[in-house]
DNA sequence: TCAAAAGTGTTGAGTTTACACCCATGC
DNA sequence: GCATGGGTGTAAACTCAACACTTTTGA
């Protein structure tokens, strides 16, 4: 049975970074074709003998020199025939999220082109990229109601209010600043350390580290983690 | 820029339907290759020009005559590079649901080799279709416990007992029925209409409509359906 | 001593859970 | 009249939402 099919398949990577209250996402320049110098998510072909998520890792390795452990499937897009103007490309997103040491691109590799951008201050994106982060960060968004995701974000020691922070720049709204720590620590998975923030005005706090252990105990219980708040 | 690459790509549907207490899956027999006779999923390779929720939509109609409204995108199979043994076979696997009438299939088409099967009964699958099913199951029961889907899989007049027992049936636990019937009730989209259900024994039920206009008007204005019991 | 951020409890409202008996029908 | 499934209310436990002042530090 021979099948002909002209269809090409990409993967593409929305990559999130967090640092002082403002989210980040990860773009590279594009270098060749009629896109060149436009900004687009990294991403590219898949590779015949080739995991698609091997090819995730693989590309942003390659493009941005940023290493990501975990990237979830997002979404597969192909139904818009025109999405690359140049034939047709079938991408399978994937999102993930990356600690703050990665905001700082090690020049090394192809990493020149590559370029952290506030996500309310993105340049012109390349091909449909910007319904993709769009999609991206309403997964984000409700991925936080119902599991505290986010540590990946964060320093490993972090004040109490980054979290607080990281939550209400990703939701977009006012949290209640008691209410929330209340029902953090109810689920027990962070720890108290005994250091505190050195740097900055105002009291210092103290640093909390993320139990991750803990975490994926009750994880695989099938703990549900909802969090509700103004 | 020319890419060579060798990978096809293909679609495949998992339709549920709901009778008696039972969920089914919709099967096809396979016609061609090793893998003959054996049972699987419909699908097939995506055309050239054509959308991948097209191809998922025409596939089910010339396999099965199946027509069926809306499939929602589950996930896109890529990792295994294997799982098709003849060459490598990326699948976006897309799920819905279909309502009774559907479950007696019409002899046109090509639908001879398709059947509906027990969920709890499926015969041997080929390539990796137990798990796609598994993982399309699993996306069901989690829909149904944030908005009332359902609907869908029952008569356009139902008793309220054929809505809770479709809940028992797919979340494999008994339920409160005066509290589930508080809580559908409280969303306001369902509605009495005067009949009774004539047959069976025991005393009639009263038959009720959903009210797909409210339920819409409530997506939009952004409710959560949140369902919560034993 | 002032500005800035951290830390901390209580109360009322609303929601969820648990629980058992009577009703209408066909046989 | 009995078997079968349909229909119904209430109270206790729990969770959520709202709310404001004190503490620690550096400048």
């Amino acid at each position: 049975m021979e099948i002909k099919q002209n269809i090409k398949i990409a993967i593409d990577a929305i990559v999130f970074g967090y640092q002082q209250n403002q989210l980040f996402v990860l773009l590279i320049k594009q270098k060749y074709g009629d896109l060149k110098n436009q900004w687009a998510l990294p991403g590219g072909f898949v590779q015949d003998g080739e995991p698609l998520k091997k090819a995730v890792v693989r590309e942003l390795k390659e493009e941005t020199g940023v290493k990501v452990t975990t990237m979830e499937q997002l979404y597969t897009f192909g139904d818009d025939l025109k999405r690359d103007p140049r034939f047709r490309v079938i991408s399978v997103a994937y999102f993930g999220t990356v600690n703050p040491k990665e905001l700082k691109l090690n020049a090394g590799t192809d990493a020149k082109e590559a370029k952290w951008f506030p996500l309310n201050t993105l340049p012109k994106l390349a091909f449909d990229h910007k319904k993709i982060i769009q999609k991206a960060f309403d997964r984000l968004k409700a991925k936080l109601n119902y599991q505290p995701i986010g540590f990946e974000l964060l320093d490993s020691k972090f004040p109490f209010s980054d979290l607080e922070n990281l939550y209400t720049t990703i939701l977009q709204k006012p949290i209640d600043r008691r209410n929330f720590r209340k029902k953090i620590l109810s689920f027990d998975f962070i720890a108290e350390t005994d250091e505190y923030r050195k740097i900055g005005s105002g009291r210092p706090g103290k640093l909390y580290e993320f139990k991750s252990r803990k975490y994926n105990e009750l994880l695989k219980q099938g703990i549900s983690f909802e969090i509700k708040f103004a």
